[in-house]
DNA sequence: AATTAATTCAAACGTTTGTTTGAAACATAC
DNA sequence: GTATGTTTCAAACAAACGTTTGAATTAATT
């Protein structure tokens, strides 16, 4: 196994144990502990500890939103004048965090359930994080949005996208549930399904 | 202002900061000092923390779902030997919580945004909490499920009610942010829409 | 090999946490 | 009015918290 570096290790602990406890309620210790670290590498590697909230979101969130733009271009392009098709917009959004979602190897799992409580999370710093990172890509979606949906009423619009981040979020994280749900005829990881 | 009661000024301020700030973020002195209330009283009434937000969640929750049973039971009566219809069946389970939701005299969707947090926490006693609520009002709902939807097994009910409850509290727990993204062209009051 | 920079570590810092205590204040009954 | 039971209060408790410190260790540079 590859050795992996003070940082990743305490990335990897704070990702697991802010998605099981709460971000107030994981502590340094648990994190460094679960880490196998000493406390004080949290504040050498990262500041502090909210500091060390943005650096876990940071790790996926920019690489995300980074494909998500990139998928909408791709569709853009091979669109060429015309407009592209709603579903494609749909899945150049929704289907990068699926696929994180999906990625056992990377956490995926775990780290959609951390955003789906920090969504909920109304503290004013968490939401300046999270805003900020979905606005960059949310300016290149909405003409993109408008125009796939020209019928749509503003209302309807911002009603539908509402809808569909909350149900994205609580949906991802909580996937464990609906595998029991469904004793297994129901797959959270078949994308196609979903 | 009628008086109201050490027990009560507490239970409102737990509220409002549980939902707030997470069930681990809300420390009992800014509760108690919200709630203009000795440190102590929390103690003296409820026992401990843990305790205070079972009483948080139970004060809500049991005259909510005796309202779901109650609602349900009159849909039954009416319709008489026949099968209730299907969409009653989600009125008596969903009606009530919405309409909860939209009371803001009883600080319903303070409570709902509380309830969306604390279904992604996965605490065992929490857990244990919310489905041991939870299961008597489903084992009213089960028969009338089974009945209107014949072909799905009993067991995944269970957990599919839950799930769409799960998704119902982080919808409604979030409805101040659509209110912000369309800039008040939709409102979270509008029944109707939802 | 010597020097400098980067990282780890154990220990302690001052706060804040949930909880407990025992006396004061209040109400109710006799 | 005295006694009894209930509720409030200031103060303190030990434990856990985020953070800081300075020395020990490792890595990099010359």
């Amino acid at each position: 196994m590859a050795k992996r570096s003070t940082k990743g290790k305490i990335l990897d602990a704070s990702e697991a144990l802010f998605a099981r406890d709460g971000s107030s309620g994981a502590s340094l210790r648990a994190i460094t502990q679960r880490a196998k670290v000493n406390l004080a590498a949290v504040h050498y590697h990262f500041g502090s500890k909210d500091y060390l909230l943005e650096a876990v979101l940071a790790r996926r969130l920019l690489p995300l939103n980074a494909e998500r733009i990139r998928s909408l271009e791709a569709y853009q392009q091979k669109a060429g004048r015309k407009k592209v098709r709603l579903e494609n917009v749909i899945e150049a959004m929704v289907g990068p965090a699926l696929r994180l979602s999906r990625d056992e190897t990377k956490g995926g799992r775990i780290f959609m359930r951390l955003l789906g409580r920090l969504v909920l999370e109304p503290d004013a710093r968490v939401q300046k994080l999270l805003t900020g990172q979905f606005e960059t890509v949310l300016k290149k979606f909405a003409p993109a949005l408008t125009v796939a949906l020209p019928h749509l009423e503003p209302e309807d619009f911002y009603w539908r996208l509402h809808f569909l981040v909350g149900s994205m979020a609580h949906t991802m994280a909580d996937s464990e549930r609906i595998r029991l749900i469904s004793g297994g005829i129901c797959d959270p990881d078949d994308t196609e399904g979903t």
